[in-house]
DNA sequence: TACGAAACCGCAATCGCTACAGTTTTGGAT
DNA sequence: ATCCAAAACTGTAGCGATTGCGGTTTCGTA
């Protein structure tokens, strides 16, 4: 589970690292990760088949095969993270995808073109996926969940903003335009060409944060 | 009620339209104006007693003496709505702002301005007010509903500025602009001085759009 | 004064979510 | 091989928001 991240490993299980290389899970996190999996599974499912509002969480349970409680400790989040995850990996590879961006390449350009790579923005995708996604977004309560995993990075992308531009940590104006970028998925998400929209506000972004 | 502000009247009621003007609501109308305003009146007292979250629907509408269906014919919106409303005339008074502006005034400035007269932004205020404002910020729930009342305005402002910009109705540009503005409310709340965050997010937009 | 709509009321039910207490499984220590 | 503590899972109970429903009261008006 790569849930919070920072936690401190419960002693972390010392399996026989053989020829299979230094990471097995172990029969207990392969378990948990396959409950895990059945549930989002099962979610996915019947909210295509229904409609979001139209399951509850008691049948997405039942056809896990789990208690609804299992599905509470696994997805704290509720209904919408099930589908959509906690988001607790999204700040650390925006911020890498700032500090390791291309030698002459602006903090900007670095931030556009992470974006470019995912989700919506990315042309190709298999079926299933696009699917999901058109989904979420015609989802009200999943569009507002998603824009808020995005937005929870608002503090840590201003501070490794502020960090590449040699401004203080607190900088008001870098703060409102980490802001900004993570408005983007959501506001592009409406958007009929979400890749022209990308572009779009970033042109208005540089112009308006020339030097960054 | 200032509710949907664009909901036929139910044949409003004609009392005498005697020496005290043209508009004399009638008893029915008071008396549901009054329990609205006992209502959130209740709602107000309680959250400040004890915390958003530790006052529950059932106790709100024991305090103002009326049945639980009853505060939800009220208010739809649920417990945010009983002390931010349902925002149904912001839009309006924003599309007004905006088309009613100085000669010569951009459209930029004008929203400024308008933002500058209100609530977290406005200098002086009475005691109580501030105080209602610092509860709502310094609450997730309820700062996350009075952000989605300014976003709800998205459309309505991208059309106006549209009109006022001379360009076609749906400018993806200019809707971008408008969720950028309204998201401002919710992002100086958190500043130290929201006034001084204004100013400067309307300096960089203006750097974005300068022909807005 | 009588009628119909509007506002209110109380009740039951659904649904998301949490707390609790007990059971099973697993990993590692002895 | 054996044992123990933590982790994962389970069912039950319960809280609180929200809705639907049928019935009652109160108004405004014809």
């Amino acid at each position: 589970m790569a849930e919070t991240a920072a936690k401190k490993q419960p002693a972390a299980p010392k399996e026989a690292t053989g020829p299979t290389g230094p990471k097995e899970p172990g029969r207990r996190e392969r378990k948990k990760a396959a409950t895990r999996k059945a549930l989002s599974d099962a979610a996915l499912e019947l909210f295509l088949e229904r409609g979001f509002d139209k399951v509850t969480v008691a049948q997405i349970a039942e056809r896990a095969d789990t208690a609804v409680t299992t599905l509470f400790a696994h997805f704290p989040g509720g209904k919408e993270a099930l589908i959509l995850g906690d988001g607790s990996e999204r700040a650390a590879s925006l911020a890498a995808a700032v500090r390791e961006r291309g030698a002459g390449e602006s903090v900007l350009d670095a931030l556009e073109e992470f974006f470019a790579g995912r989700g919506i923005f990315s042309e190709d995708q298999d079926h299933a996926y696009r699917k999901q996604v058109e989904f979420v977004t015609s989802t009200p309560k999943l569009r507002a969940y998603a824009r808020q995993l995005w937005v929870s990075c608002e503090e840590p992308l201003a501070k490794v903003m502020a960090e590449e531009a040699g401004r203080p940590e607190g900088d008001l104006s870098l703060r409102v335009l980490a802001r900004f970028v993570l408005e983007i998925p959501d506001l592009a998400s409406l958007e009929p060409h979400p890749r022209r929209a990308l572009e779009t506000v970033f042109e208005h972004l540089r112009r308006g944060w020339p030097d960054v």
